[in-house]
DNA sequence: GCCGTTTTCGGCCCGACTGTTTTCAGTCG
């Protein structure tokens, strides 16, 4: 069992108490051993039992609840709790917007036990009448209902990646053969799967099906299989899993034909072929058999398309041009720019956080510890900024050449400012603008408090511009291309948000930042110093969105950076002039 | 439930925002 489950336990009976309206500092308790989990940096399953209450500051009790959870996958009083809730009020938890109090009075004064029967409750206007409630409650209710049906039977892409190679093993084993690939969205990078699809070569078809109709967690469907393609779902996500059986001779076509998206494989790149000849990729797999993927594209005349890229959106006019550039890859990034420490709401010191990174292999470390409006995250006050920069300067001493900037995420305040005065913006080495309360405007008020936040000259970088959570919550609108604009403007950097929850810039609109001449940054808004691995994830988005290593801001030196955002301060005109329209 | 003692129980306690209210409760990050 990993830290994650332990606090998913202690957040949950949190909530069930507060659902039965339970002591609410009893809750709070719960709540803190979450808390106090979250930021342990070490896999609490790992330590000695007798030792937990010493290694992870936990009380006595605590210690001994999170002991059972180990030893029996759960502990009493969440036992007891979940004992007196039907599973659907449970569930119910997870609906955005409405809170365990909200829940209680669904449950209590209408007798709602699950999603299904709050949606009709809602649809017969029942919910908007109950005290507390409104009619815009009720309708963001059947909102969140929705947005949760749209996420039913996807994953995000680090679990379908890891399915996958899970699957790729396991039939490389039973086949006895190395020819098993992912194919589909797997392999072009996308952010959020619905098909997890695999292509394998064999001459036994039926052992394949024997292995996957046995694996745990996998449910066939029968009814959309056939002799050389298994079908059916992953148990728990409901996420579509197919594996296609092919002849070894025959296992290249497949793979490339089951990759490409549908526009890529359709497009018609010859318009001017003769009659007979292949007009589309599709066409000229149909004709040809091949035994690399890179002898395809040659044979069409084409620049070969790494998967990443083969959505459908302008890459055969490019590859036929042999314009497409030469993505981004993990080698090419030099530093970590947005990382947060154990001053704010991050796991790790300083310290911590840049020799991991130091070992790593990387230059150096932006940290951007959140700022005081984030009191929710342990933001800092300008006093703790005072002390955490004085800390770096020491550490910079210690570690050179290995360098830490001094940064911060700054919180977007509502009506577009940064979080604090000018003289501590100043401060900064450089600053990352981020909205992190009020997720609910609509796109006009939304766009325009980020251009105010651009318009900043202390603002080095946009944060996560959209605020959305895959497959959780929806960004607030923004307009894009305005706000991409005016990044490009006031040279403000926009960052890839690499969390695979966040994803954000998404990497539709990479492209357009590109061509607008907006350098792009690769953050893995690391809270741990195992988050840095989520690096390639955005490494992946900027690869699908045509990202090189010239426009990616962490591709540069520590000397660059350090040169740019020294240059960057330098234009920056005295705080007076600008603080009777900004601040 | 936890802390810290006035050592046996009282105090603990985010702020902004939204939507519901007519003075506040619930939710969120």
């Amino acid at each position: 069992m990993d830290n994650r489950a332990l606090i998913r336990a202690f957040r949950l009976a949190a909530s069930l108490l507060e659902l039965h309206d339970e002591n609410p500092f009893k809750i709070r308790a719960y709540e803190g051993t979450a808390a106090a989990l979250e930021r342990l940096e070490f896999p609490v399953a790992e330590v000695e039992r007798t030792g937990l209450p010493d290694r992870t500051g936990l009380s006595k009790t605590a210690a001994a609840r999170v002991a059972e959870m180990l030893d029996t996958g759960t502990f009493e009083e969440l036992t007891r709790l979940l004992s007196i809730t039907p599973p659907g009020v449970v569930e119910m938890l997870n609906i955005k917007g409405i809170g365990p109090k909200k829940i209680r009075m669904l449950w209590r004064e209408l007798g709602v036990e699950s999603s299904d029967a709050l949606r009709a409750a809602a649809e017969r206007d029942e919910v908007s009448k109950l005290k507390g409630f409104g009619k815009k409650t009720q309708d963001a209710i059947l909102q969140a209902l929705e947005f949760s049906d749209q996420s039913r039977g996807k994953l995000l892409y680090p679990q379908a990646e890891e399915l996958a190679k899970d699957l790729v093993v396991r039939l490389q084993e039973a086949l006895f053969t190395e020819s098993v690939a992912v194919a589909g969205e797997v392999r072009r990078r996308l952010e959020v799967v619905e098909n997890v699809v695999l292509v394998a070569a064999t001459a036994q078809p039926e052992k394949a099906h024997k292995l996957l109709n046995s694996l745990d967690g996998l449910t066939a469907d029968p009814l959309r299989s056939g002799p050389f393609a298994w079908r059916g779902t992953a148990t728990t996500s409901g996420v579509k899993v197919e594996v296609l059986l092919v002849a070894k001779d025959d296992f290249t076509n497949q793979l490339f034909l089951l990759t490409g998206a549908e526009a890529h494989l359709s497009e018609i790149f010859v318009p001017q072929a003769a009659h007979g000849q292949p007009a589309t990729l599709r066409q000229l797999l149909k004709k040809e058999r091949f035994y690399q993927e890179t002898a395809i594209y040659e044979k069409a005349g084409l620049q070969y398309v790494e998967p990443e890229l083969r959505e459908g959106l302008g890459e055969l006019a490019l590859a036929k041009e042999h314009k497409l550039p030469k993505l981004l890859e993990d080698a090419d990034l030099r530093g970590s720019v947005h990382n947060h420490s154990n001053y704010s709401d991050g796991a790790h010191t300083l310290r911590q956080m840049a020799e991991f990174l130091r070992d790593e292999g990387y230059e150096y470390l932006g940290i951007c510890d959140h700022s005081q409006a984030a009191h929710y995250a342990n933001g800092l006050s300008p006093e703790r900024v005072h002390q955490q920069q004085h800390e770096i300067d020491e550490l910079n001493k210690e570690l050179a050449p290995f360098r830490i900037f001094k940064g911060i995420e700054s919180d977007i305040l509502g009506d577009g400012a940064l979080d604090y005065q000018p003289t501590v913006l100043a401060s900064f080495d450089f600053v990352v603008a981020s909205v992190h309360s009020n997720l609910k405007m609509d796109e006009a008020r939304a766009t325009t408090r980020l251009l105010r936040a651009i318009e900043n000259p202390y603002c080095t970088m946009l944060g996560h511009p959209t605020g959305r959570l895959l497959l959780r919550r929806e960004g607030y609108p923004i307009d894009y291309k305005a706000v991409i604009d005016a990044c490009a403007q006031h040279e403000v950097v926009i960052e890839i948000n690499a969390n695979p929850w966040r994803l954000d810039l998404d990497w539709r609109w990479v492209r357009y930042a590109l061509d607008q001449g907006v350098k792009l940054s690769i953050n893995p808004d690391a809270h741990h110093t195992t988050g840095y691995a989520d690096m390639r994830y955005g490494v992946f988005m900027g690869r699908k969105g045509g990202l090189t290593k010239e426009m990616t801001f962490n591709a540069m030196s520590r000397e660059e950076v350090a040169a740019y955002f020294a240059q960057r301060k330098a234009k920056i005109k005295p705080a007076e002039e600008f603080k009777t329209t900004l601040f």
